[in-house]
RNA sequence: GGAGCCUUAGCUCAAUUGGUUAGAGCGCUGCCCUGUCACGGCAGAGGUUGCGGGUUCGAGCCCCGUAGGCUCCGCCA
C-alpha cells in the first residue's frame, strides 16, 4: 500500500465522501481540548484534518501530542467543512479530512526559527538550510528557477540548439578571474582548474560544427562574493556559428519573452532598444544604465569653456569634462544626504562633489560664486533649473565624471523613489563596447569582455594604428533595470587575429602555445565564424523573485564569506589526502 | 588586500549618561477550552549579553583583540 493517495493540494468539494491517505508536516495544530484541527502541509498544498474525540477517543489524544513540523500520515473522510467555516484562502477550503487514523512517522524538535514569518538571521537560516526551504517563498523561488530552466531547454531545442555538457575540470589559464585549483593526484605537481566559464569548450563546439550550442553551465570564480554574485554561478551559455550580433539579439529576446511569459505570466516587448557604450557612459554614467528614470547627465563643458572656477578650470586643461545632473526638486536634500553622495563621489575617483540648491529663486551653494551671469544663464537654460533643484556637478578625467555622476544618479533615484512602478521592467542592448582597456596596476592592456572578442571589421585601421583605446568590440550587454543579466559577444575566429589580440594584451607566442595553443590550432581547421552569450541566472532570478539577495534564489548558497554553513567547508582535510596529492601546507591555521 | 554596520532568551527586538534582580512580543512547557484556521484563556520555564582581555567602585553599554553574519571598495577575461 502506498504512503499516500493524494497530495494536499488536491481535495476538493467534489471528493466528498471518498477515503483518502494524506502525509505531510503539521503546519499548524489548533487544540480546542476537545475537536482539534491540524493544518496538513505537503509540497503541494495544505488540507485541514479534523480530528473529534466522541468519534474516535484514544485518535483525539493522539492529536493532541503532535506538534509543528511532525511528519505524519493520516486516513479519514473528505467532509465538507460546517457552513460559514469554510477557508477561501485555501484551494481546499471548502472541505476538511474527518481524521480516522493517525501514524506518527517522525517527530520534529521546536525549530530554531519560525517558518511563517521572514527572519533576517541569515547564519541561522544557512546553517539549517533545509528548514529554510520549507518555507513558502523558497519554495516560490525555487519552482521559479526550475521554470526558467524547463522553460529554457525547450525554447533554446525549439530553436534547433544541442544542449552540449562541457568539463567543469579544465586548464587553468590565468587570464580573467582567479580561479579554483584542483590538484590532481595522477599527475603530481599538476592542477586542473575549475572552469570560470565554458568559453574555450563552446568556441571549440563551433570549430566541431556543432553550430548551435547552449548549456545551463555551473561556473566557479574565486573572488570576493556580493550580494548580487556569489563563487559558483549559473549561465545560460549559448554559441552559434554563422551569428551575427543581430541574430543574437533576436534569440535572446525570444528567450527572454519566453522565460517572463512562463514564470511570471508577463508580456514584454519583443525588441529590447539598444544603446552604445558611449551613449550609456555619457548619458546615464553606466554601461548597464538603469533607464527606469531620468536623471541624465548633462554635459557643460562648452558653458563653462572660458571660466575661472579653478575646479572646473582645471579639469578642462586636463582633457577631462565637467557635467552634472539636475535632481529635479531635490532642494531639500539634507547635510547628511550631501555627505552621503560626497562620500560616493570620493569612493568613486572625485575629489569633491559641487552641488547648487535652487531654494526661494536663489542658488544656494558654495560654488556659484565662481560664475558669471551669463554661465548661470546657460546653465539654467542648459540642465532646465527650476525652484526646488539640486544640481550636482562632476568635473575631472571623462570617465571619472561619468562613473561618479552615474553612481550618484543611482543613489538620488533612490532617496527621491523615482522608481514608481515596481513592475517596470527596462529592458536594453549595450552594444560597440571597448574592446580593450589599459590597466594602470598592471601596466598593460586588457581585454573589457574576453580575449577572444572580436574587433569590430571598421575598427581594424584603429587597432593597427596602435589606438587601442579607441576599438569597439562586436560585444554587448544585455541589461534590465540597471542590472547586468548577460553578456557576450561575436568572436575571432581566425588564428592571426587571434594572435595579434593575444600579442597586444601581452601574451607572447610561447605562451599562447601553452595556454591557448589548443584554439589557436582549431583556428586553422576552418572554424566557422561565430558569437553567443551567457545569461547569468542567478541575478535574471533576483529580478524575477523581486529579491536583492542572491542567496534567496540558490537552494544551498554559501556566506558571504564563501563558506557554506551547512556542511563547513571548506574544511581541513586529512593529512592522508593531501600525501595523495603531493600537497604540503605551508601554514597551518 | 581595505572599510563600514551588526552579534542581548529558541526567534524578533528593548534596556535613559556606565548604576538595583537585563525586559517585551512571538515561540516553548503545563493546565483549561468541542468549529478553529497565526484559535482563545490562565500559569510557568527560559540569559556565560558571540568569545578573550582591559579601563572602572561598578560594563550589555567605554577601549583593545578575536570569531561569525551582512554590505561596500579593490577584484569579478
Amino acid at each position: 500500500m502506498s504512503y499516500r493517495t493524494c497530495t494536499c493540494g488536491a481535495l476538493r468539494a467534489t471528493h466528498l465522501d471518498s477515503r483518502p491517505i494524506l502525509c505531510g508536516w503539521v503546519d499548524s495544530r489548533r487544540d480546542h481540548g476537545g475537536v482539534i484541527f491540524v493544518d496538513l502541509r505537503d509540497s503541494e498544498g495544505v488540507t485541514q484534518i479534523v480530528f473529534r474525540p466522541e468519534e474516535n477517543h484514544a485518535l483525539a489524544k493522539l492529536a493532541h501530542s503532535l506538534r509543528s513540523e511532525d511528519v505524519i500520515r493520516i486516513s479519514g473522510r473528505v467532509a465538507r467543512r460546517l457552513s460559514g467555516t469554510e477557508n477561501t484562502r485555501l484551494a481546499t477550503g471548502e472541505i476538511e479530512v474527518v481524521g480516522s487514523t493517525l501514524e506518527i512517522l517522525n517527530r520534529a524538535e521546536v525549530l530554531p526559527f519560525p517558518l511563517n514569518s521572514e527572519i533576517s538571521n541569515e547564519d541561522l537560516r544557512l546553517s539549517h538550510r533545509y528548514l529554510d526551504l520549507r518555507r513558502p517563498s523558497m519554495v516560490r523561488n525555487l519552482r521559479l528557477r526550475h521554470r526558467l530552466q524547463q522553460t529554457t531547454r525547450a525554447y533554446m531545442d525549439e530553436q534547433g540548439f544541442l544542449e552540449v555538457e562541457t568539463p567543469i575540470l579544465g586548464k587553468s589559464t590565468p587570464e580573467g578571474a582567479r580561479e579554483f585549483l584542483v590538484p590532481s593526484r595522477t599527475y603530481p605537481g599538476h592542477f586542473y582548474a575549475l572552469a570560470q566559464s565554458p568559453q574555450q569548450y563552446k568556441q571549440l563546439l563551433m570549430a566541431g560544427g556543432i553550430e548551435k550550442y547552449f548549456q545551463i553551465a555551473k561556473c566557479f570564480r574565486d573572488e570576493d562574493p556580493r550580494a548580487d554574485r556569489l563563487m559558483e554561478l549559473t549561465q545560460v551559455d549559448i554559441e552559434a556559428s554563422f551569428f551575427k550580433s543581430e541574430d543574437i539579439f533576436v534569440l535572446i529576446e525570444g528567450l527572454i519573452g519566453r522565460i517572463f511569459q512562463d514564470t511570471l505570466g508577463l508580456r514584454i516587448p519583443t525588441q529590447f532598444p539598444r544603446l552604445t557604450y558611449q551613449e550609456a557612459m555619457e548619458r546615464f554614467g553606466s554601461d548597464k544604465p538603469d533607464t527606469r528614470f531620468e536623471v541624465e547627465l548633462i554635459g557643460i563643458g562648452e558653458i563653462f569653456r572660458s571660466t575661472e572656477f579653478k575646479v572646473f578650470r582645471g579639469a578642462l586643461d586636463n582633457g577631462g569634462c565637467v557635467k552634472a545632473i539636475n535632481a529635479k526638486g531635490f532642494a531639500h536634500i539634507t547635510t547628511g544626504q550631501i555627505e552621503e553622495l560626497t562620500q560616493i563621489a570620493r569612493q568613486y575617483g572625485a575629489k569633491g562633489l559641487a552641488f547648487i540648491k535652487v531654494e526661494n529663486g536663489e542658488w544656494k551653494s558654495p560654488i556659484v560664486k565662481f560664475f558669471t551671469a551669463e554661465e548661470k544663464k546657460a546653465l539654467t537654460a542648459r540642465l532646465n533649473i527650476e525652484e526646488g533643484d539640486l544640481i550636482l556637478f562632476g568635473a575631472d578625467k571623462w570617465a571619472i565624471v561619468c562613473e561618479v555622476l552615474g553612481r550618484i544618479r543611482v543613489r538620488v533615484a533612490e532617496l527621491l523613489k523615482l522608481v514608481t512602478d515596481a513592475t517596470r521592467l527596462d529592458f536594453l542592448w549595450v552594444v560597440d563596447f571597448p574592446l580593450l582597456a589599459f590597466s594602470e596596476e598592471a601596466g598593460k592592456w586588457g581585454a573589457v569582455h574576453h580575449p577572444f572578442t572580436r574587433p569590430k571589421t571598421e575598427d581594424l585601421p584603429l587597432l593597427d594604428a596602435g589606438k587601442f583605446d579607441q576599438v569597439r568590440a562586436e560585444a554587448y550587454d544585455l541589461v534590465l533595470n540597471g542590472v547586468e543579466i548577460g553578456g557576450g559577444s561575436i568572436r575571432i575566429h581566425e588564428q592571426e587575429l587571434q594572435a595579434r589580440i593575444f600579442e597586444t594584451l601581452g601574451i607572447g607566442p610561447e605562451k599562447q602555445s601553452l595556454l591557448f595553443g589548443h584554439l589557436l590550432r582549431a583556428f586553422q581547421f576552418g572554424t566557422p565564424p561565430h558569437g553567443g552569450i551567457a545569461l547569468g541566472v542567478d541575478r535574471l532570478m533576483m529580478l524575477l523573485c523581486g529579491t536583492a539577495n542572491i542567496r534567496d534564489v540558490i537552494a544551498f548558497p554559501k556566506s558571504s564569506r564563501g563558506q557554506d554553513l551547512l556542511f563547513f567547508s571548506p574544511s581541513e582535510v586529512e593529512a592522508h589526502q593531501l600525501r595523495e596529492l603531493s600537497i604540503q601546507l605551508t601554514r597551518k591555521s
